[in-house]
RNA sequence: UGGGCCGUCGCCAAGCGGUAAGGCCCCGGAUUUUGAUUCCGGUAUCCCCAGGUUCGAAUCCUGGCGGCCCAGCCA
């Protein structure tokens, strides 16, 4: 294997895949699962794992990942999110053939598990209420006690338990707990609740239950039952480690096998916000336009911004696997993208801020079709034509009365090359007289110079332009970051997040240009708008009458740096 | 002197006792009918700090320091 052939270094949990492989630890098969609860839209960080779930399946011989609804709290879950979810995943590239289940397919069995470790004398109903099983959990420094009904006997637990799951009890009134530690420093083996009465209805198995199992319960007899080989979570799950292999230690003999818990950290990306909660506050409040508004993070919001699959996965990979707490920057999402539509995306022409110019030198009913080019390097992707005719728009900021060093545009007097077409010199610059504002260009072109460069001088600049006559108007939106800090998850404090809100994050540009067609391209394809960036037809606001595209990410801009140096 | 976890370049991240990969960002320069792309080149004598073990330590030991998570009948 030559050097830059090397596989890349594994991850510390596909470190771990590979020696339980190569150890036949879980009999040589690898299975892991990706866990949702359908209780909101997927987001980015919902990406990494996902790519890491499937991701370690696809890449071992008959590796298998399962798409598990957790739905153990009928209060917060609804069906609509199942179904984005479903979506979300196979939009991304992933494949759970017939995996798919919810926890909730366990009830029965959960139940039956339930009763087993009441008879074994692991489990107890417990009488006290939210308040007084607060007080008697203790706190960080100080152990807990023991519930007074702790040691109830098996035989009235179990008659509670069956009477729990028989509806005679209101919501409250029991719970089920796991009989552990009250006194173990880790709070989550203090006697945790396992089953409590929830008079819900349930989205999956309607009004059958009216007891539901807690996630720490339900979640690891799930994984056993599935025959999860590895248990992918995030860091904040690993003090429930110790729960997840108590009950199935318990079960050991009657649930088939025995997981491995792996815990890897969530991902933080500088400017954004995860949280269903804020993310749903953004939403009511309406600073954005719903879940899927082109600023969001979540995986709707990605994409209707013109984000890719593959550009996601790559971010996926190259941010990694690790526990270390990342804050990772927009940079690197943002050169993803580029790389995916840098290769892909056709090329086209439009003009944010348009200033009409005149070819004085071209006929009224002149219109001469050139042919361009849509990708330079990518022969493969064909071409297109454009319509040489007298009136034409520019780029407003490609014109400067009195350029800035190094400006490399259309000045006075000066000369330009129009991309795909001719050199034409500024002969006379038309203002308005009342407000001195430049209104219109007069310029010549030279006929020469069509697919050849003049040999007597240089032309230095390229601009974009299109034809009057034969372009369209579109209204583009331009997107910066939702907020103005990088760490909005620090600097938001209760309600108050509209200071935070950077005012410039959507910016409407109504009255631009676009290559006469493309309005007519199916939502959601990309283009690049040549000099500027990656622009997507939006596919909630769009008409063919009314064309919207959306930023995904601009150019990058060394110009625009270097300009803003000097500032 | 509650428990768990983490600390390698501005941001991610390899490294697993043999003398600091890679990516992003950044800075030069070449090519270019996109100030894009591409292409070269540069960027940690040092791995949170301090001791120790060793011929040799980012990797082992000890002690500090810093950060994150946990007191839902949420997941």
């Amino acid at each position: 294997m030559s050097k830059n052939e090397e596989a890349p270094p594994l991850d510390f949990i596909r470190q771990i895949v590979a020696n339980d492989l190569a150890t036949g630890k879980h009999g040589g098969k690898v299975v892991t699962r990706f866990p949702p609860e359908p209780n909101g839209f997927l987001h980015i960080g919902h990406a990494k794992s996902i790519c890491l779930n499937f991701g370690v399946a696809r890449e071992n011989a008959g590796g298998q990942c399962n798409l598990r609804f957790d739905d153990t709290n009928p209060l917060k879950e609804e069906d609509l999110y199942i179904q984005s979810i479903r979506t979300d995943v196979k939009w991304l590239g992933f494949d759970w053939q017939e995996h798919m289940y919810y926890a909730s397919d366990y009830f029965e069995p959960l139940y039956q598990f339930g009763e087993r470790l009441i008879q074994d004398g692991h489990a107890f109903i417990c009488e006290l209420n939210v308040e007084q099983m607060r007080e008697y959990r203790g706190t960080l420094t100080e152990p807990g006690r023991e519930s007074p009904w702790r040691n109830r006997s098996s035989q009235e637990s179990l008659g509670l338990f069956r009477r729990m799951r028989a509806g005679e009890f209101p919501e409250g009134r029991y719970t089920l707990r796991a009989k552990i530690d009250m006194a173990s420093p880790n709070i989550n083996m203090r006697d945790p609740v396992i089953y409590r009465i929830l008079h819900a209805h349930h989205h999956q198995t309607g009004d059958q239950w009216c007891i539901y199992p807690t996630y720490d319960y339900a979640h690891c007899i799930s994984d056993a039952l599935e025959g999860i080989t590895h248990s992918l979570c995030t860091l904040e799950f690993e003090d429930h480690r110790p729960l997840y292999d108590w009950i199935l230690d318990r079960l050991e003999g009657v649930v088939g096998c025995h997981p491995q818990q792996i815990e890897f950290s969530r991902l933080v990306m500088e400017y954004t916000v995860v949280s269903k909660r804020k993310l749903n506050a953004l939403v009511r409040s309406g600073v954005v336009d719903g879940w899927d508004d082109p600023r969001m993070p979540t995986i709707s919001g990605l994409r209707r911004r013109g984000y890719t699959p593959a550009a996601i996965r790559e971010f996926c990979r190259r941010i990694g696997i690790s526990k270390t707490p990342n804050n990772v920057e927009l940079s690197l999402l943002e050169s993803c993208i580029r790389d995916d539509l840098e290769q892909h995306a056709p090329r086209a022409m439009a003009v944010l801020d348009p200033l009409k110019v005149v070819i004085t030198t071209v006929d009224p009913d002149h219109c001469q079709a050139l042919t361009a080019a849509n990708h330079p390097q990518n022969p493969e992707m064909g071409s297109r034509s454009l319509y040489w005719m007298r009136e034409i728009f520019i780029e407003r900021e490609d014109f400067a009365e009195n350029p800035p060093k190094q400006f490399k545009r259309l000045v006075p007097g000066g000369e330009v090359r129009l991309r795909h077409a001719y050199v034409i010199r500024c002969d006379e610059v038309i203002k308005d007289p009342a407000s001195g504002a430049v209104l219109e260009l007069r310029c010549s072109h030279d006929p020469n110079t069509l697919h050849a460069n003049p040999t007597d001088r240089k032309v230095k600049g390229v601009i974009h332009w299109l034809p009057v006559q034969r372009s369209r108007q579109a209204e583009i939106r331009c997107y910066e970051t939702l907020f103005n800090t990088p760490n909005p998850d620090e600097a938001w404090q209760g309600e108050d997040f509209m200071r935070l809100i950077n005012p410039n994050s959507l910016q409407i540009l109504s009255h631009c240009r676009i290559e006469e067609g493309l309005q007519n391209s199916p939502a959601g394809t990309i283009f690049q708008f040549e000099r500027q960036g990656y622009f997507c037809l939006d596919s909630k606001h769009a008409t063919a009458e009314r064309p919207v595209f959306n930023r995904t990410v601009g150019l990058r801009d060394s110009w625009g740096k270097q300009q803003n140096k000097g500032d």
